[in-house]
DNA sequence: AGGCGATGGGAATGCGCTTTCCCAATCCAG
DNA sequence: CTGGATTGGGAAAGCGCATTCCCATCGCCT
């Protein structure tokens, strides 16, 4: 028993496929009510599911919206992905989830699988790569999202534009104002440390990061503060437990040095919230405590790790609305209403969040 | 500039739509390796995507893969997502996802829309609910899924069955034992423990949350202890902070009854690791202190808690390959080769993990 | 009362692709 | 050298729906 299409229902109900068509979605023209009413019930009595996939060919629109993340299971992206899906809807669509790893090739194989689908739209989460390396891919990336635009798709970056990507309509980024964030917790973390600081950062090149970094460092200048020496490893857990490790190492033996002193504790910046943790967990694992022996902070505030303890000082992101913005930004009648050349969405703004991990015990 | 059609590859490399079609997409047919090299030329020349949705309608069959859960951003789930996307991508296959909030209803809205998309097969996370107010709407899930694998499609459903499904083909269930591991939970538990034992669970009729109570008392009862008190909260970490308040205050006052002795000390058992770090929140909250004022043990493991302090005793559930489990229980030519009726793919197995949480200090 | 514009339903076309079915050319055995 | 079996490409018929025309009917104004 094959699904029942729309012909099957107009014949049931004794009229051409057409009215049927009008009247069970929704057209410009209505048909008389009694008509509408037969037609209906003929619908349910045959249980009747329109065939998305030819409505979609023959409006050339799917009503669908694809979502790329580098991890599904990273909370980060988790939390974005819960945002894009509330809003799809609302727009009454499905969201399509791809997840790349981050790899720009792969995003471009997204880009175009969803392009194949005639997605309407797609919104791509997670930092952008300008490492020499992914330079080809960048660019092929930028080319395809390029292709997918003109074809009247619209796309949503958050965080950075891709790499090489020319601003074109149906092209909106979603701005994080990593930098400025970064910078405000430098500025605060100043106030009640004399300490030194060291960075915990993703590779280089992952644009997020950098930003982060860079902030950062920028808000420790202002602040009359020397630059932080900075450590790259990768942008998750385990960079975060292995630069951890390599900081406890060093901070057990600047103590040996000082006889036991708590001369000059360290205060650790890793740039997300995950790093954080990893970190803290070599810390401990070390046997170091936080805030005693090592202060700590993280940036975009996951949910899930809120009730770590000691809790952790970070810069409070609302990830999905993050999610939720870049979705609308891609909804037909959205943004550009002024007329601007390269529209951007109301920037987000974040919220520096001091907590126990940084307090000066 | 619209898209490329294949009838403009075809005319491109002066063959007929026919053979451009056998060559560009996996035909039995092989059209000779001239021609093939021509249409293919002429295809990237022109840049040509197929257009997926005619694709899945002339073949009627999507690619797609439908994923129900209740929230993408709770880490279970997300674990869960990523198995699932992992498998699909195996079978070159891209994932459809839903998040529900665990209604029947809405879950029975996002089968109907998977089916008018035409997914090939749908897997459905998230625990089954048997409380009355929900038997309408369970009723009409079954129906609905029930019409989706008649019409040949494949579902999996993680845990239980739907509420009222009857086995029919094409439905799997990803059988999660549960009620054994608690079981397992509880005799560990017990062993280093001779105190009182509370658990927190979800509402009545959550049949995942009611299989670990269920299986948790049997443990009990096995080891020779009376059965554990229930509290009844929301399924998540706000249920888990609310019985925690209550629990402190119990805790409390027992406390104050014999003059500050550990008399008698609480281990509670919360039935997921989310409410487990809710539960200890508030206990901490309330100036407690795990595992010396009370113990406590969650279930699932999640990843990103697995950094909490003090560890949390728990049940490893792999989650990913449950996720893995399910898709590729749908694919076509998976399972059932034993030509049973019901087919259940390979039970997924867990381990009872025990950290400091849950240490009679 | 006659004619005009509105109104409402149906026939037909096309969306982009797959897949029979058909036919011409080629091959081998007898 | 011929006949039947193969091979390889093309024509055409859908897949299920939206939509543009087109036509009959009805109501209304002058």
């Amino acid at each position: 028993m094959a699904a029942s299409t729309l012909t099957e229902v107009a014949r049931l109900a004794g009229v051409s496929p057409a009215t049927a068509s009008r009247v069970l979605n929704g057209s410009a023209r209505k048909p008389g009510k009694d008509i509408a009413e037969r037609v209906r019930q003929a619908a349910d009595s045959l249980s009747y599911i329109p065939n998305a996939q030819a409505q979609g060919l023959a409006k050339s629109s799917s009503g669908l919206i694809g979502l790329i993340v580098h991890d599904i299971a990273d909370p980060y992206f988790a939390a974005i992905a819960r945002g894009v899906q509330d809003a799809a809807r609302d727009q009454r669509k499905m969201v399509l989830l791809a997840t790349t790893g981050g790899a720009p090739a792969e995003e471009r194989e997204a880009v175009a699988a969803f392009a194949a689908r005639r997605a309407d739209s797609i919104v791509i989460a997670g930092s952008r790569s300008s490492r020499p390396e992914d330079g080809d891919d960048n660019a092929e990336l930028a080319a395809e999202l390029d292709r997918y635009c003109r074809n009247g798709g619209q796309v949503a970056v958050v965080g950075h534009p891709v790499v090489g990507a020319t601003a074109m309509e149906g092209y909106h980024v979603v701005a994080v104002p990593n930098q400025e964030l970064a910078g405000a917790l430098a500025a605060r973390l100043a106030e009640n440390w004399d300490g030194d600081f060291v960075i915990v950062g993703g590779p280089e090149g992952l644009l997020t990061s950098d930003d982060r970094v860079r902030g950062f460092q920028e808000g420790l200048a202002k602040a009359g503060r020397a630059p932080a020496e900075i450590l790259r490893t990768s942008f998750n857990r385990s960079g975060g437990y292995e630069a951890g490790l390599k900081l406890a190492a060093r901070i057990k033996a600047g103590r040996a040095e000082d006889g036991g002193g708590s001369g000059r504790k360290l205060c650790i910046f890793a740039v997300n919230d995950v790093m954080a943790i990893g970190a803290s967990a070599a810390l401990r694992a070390e046997g170091l405590r936080i805030p005693r022996d090592a202060t700590i902070a993280g940036f975009d505030d996951i949910e899930t790790l809120r009730d770590f303890r000691p809790a952790l000082s970070t810069v409070r992101l609302p990830l999905e609305d993050i999610g939720r913005l870049a979705t609308r930004a891609t909804a037909p009648g959205a943004g550009n209403s002024g007329g601007q050349e390269e529209d951007t969405v109301p920037p987000v703004s974040g919220e520096v969040t001091l907590r126990r991990s940084t307090e000066a015990a």
